[in-house]
DNA sequence: ATTCTTACA
DNA sequence: TGTAAGAA
């Protein structure tokens, strides 16, 4: 029942640690370094959509901060927008693929009844 | 005060 | 890409 997901972005370093602090986008600016017409931008063009709460504003999880570093390094390296944009759709795929693969490295070899010693 | 959208240079 | 006006 703590949903303070939707109010007030952390603020201090002694904060309560929730499961997943959401930044403003000031916050994420100031950190990443980057003006925050580029985090706008990076929105509108559907590279990073961060969710949005009380008056339409964009609150960062710390999983798009994360994948912001990687956006920004790319596009400060040339990679246009579209280009980041299929890198990190690629990103999600290998991610789903290895979840599958996890699934079936466990089905095989633990089964329910586990009958070793037979 | 901070952020939001739209528009312009 | 960076900045401005006007609203929330």
């Amino acid at each position: 029942m703590s949903g303070a997901s939707d109010d007030r972005a952390r603020t201090g370093p002694a904060g309560p640690a929730r499961d997943e602090p959401f930044y403003t986008i000031g916050q994420v600016a100031t950190l990443l370094d980057v003006p925050q017409a580029q985090l706008r931008r990076l929105d509108e063009l559907e590279v990073v959509q961060p969710e949005r709460s009380t008056g339409n504003q964009r609150r960062y999880s710390q999983d798009e901060i994360d994948t912001l570093r990687e956006v920004i390094e790319l596009t400060d390296e040339g990679v246009t927008l579209p280009g980041v944009r299929k890198v990190l759709e690629l990103r999600r795929r290998v991610d789903e693929l290895e979840q599958q693969l996890a699934s079936k490295a466990g089905e095989a070899g633990e089964v329910s009844g586990d009958r070793k010693g037979d």
